[in-house]
DNA sequence: CTGACTGCAAACGTTTTGCACGGTA
DNA sequence: TACCGTGCAAAACGTTTGCAGTCAG
């Protein structure tokens, strides 16, 4: 596992030090996570952590196209590796984020037709209650 | 015109000011601006204008579910008149934002079926080159 | 006339920077 | 060893707040 991450590293030209280890291993766990939330989790096993080194890494880690970015609407963003791209829901109570996989190649077709744009990229956020929420909204 | 937005703040419970009709008119007529924009275009009529009473009334505009933020994935956010849901698409060159108006009800309902999740709002943008930008590029 | 809005300045939270030290390659 | 990353503290940045004066209703 720590090996794996290693070569991750240096295939994105970045020299690994624990605390790089930390926050790639704490985004392959959870996901997606806030600045805060990575602080905060990496802190525990590594207490003198500083914010700085946390926001000097994932700039550092943008600037390789390793990790990207996740504006969600009335929440703070969260951070994501970067893989395949794709689509994401979100829940609007708990704050749970989502992949999801999605055919857009239709709309993406409709929308070059209508538009002329040359669409490169898409960040489609879909929101709403999650199973879980919307059981305890009905209970309620 | 300025009766036609007078009204329109009133119905929001807005109370009508100058420094309001303008941020209103200037939404209007650009669609999509950042505070900063809104800032400066004001200004220019408007002199005294402080940023905290754009950043004020912003937020006054958006309580009343009146205007809303557009987040853009590698710019600052913009804000626009609330109006029926609607896709936005980006030029990644020049930054413009277009609303476009696209069918969803399938992607909405595949994503419902796939995640049970009760999907209320989406944010889909869409980013690429605009047909103007395009032909630059070419032209280089 | 009253409460809400404005402008200014101060405060705040978040992110970035500079620097001395320590660790990676 | 040379350079890059870290941690700390200070600075910068965007946004919010408090307050006194003004304006809309």
């Amino acid at each position: 596992m720590n090996e794996y991450i290693t070569n991750i590293l240096k295939e994105y030209d970045l020299k690994v030090t624990p605390q790089r280890m930390c926050i790639v291993e704490e985004l392959m766990k959870h996901g997606h996570l806030t600045i805060e939330e990575l602080f905060e989790k990496i802190s525990n096993k590594f207490p003198s952590l500083s914010l700085a080194t946390v926001y000097k890494n994932i700039n550092a880690m943008m600037e390789k196209n390793f990790i990207k970015e996740v504006k969600i609407p009335n929440r703070k963003s969260k951070y994501e590796l970067i893989k395949e791209e794709h689509a994401h829901i979100i829940c609007e109570k708990c704050g749970r984020v989502e992949d999801i996989n999605i055919d857009k190649k239709d709309i993406v077709k409709e929308i070059e037709d209508k538009t002329s744009y040359k669409i490169e990229h898409t960040a489609l956020i879909f929101s709403g209650l999650c199973p879980e929420c919307a059981k305890e909204s009905e209970a309620a």
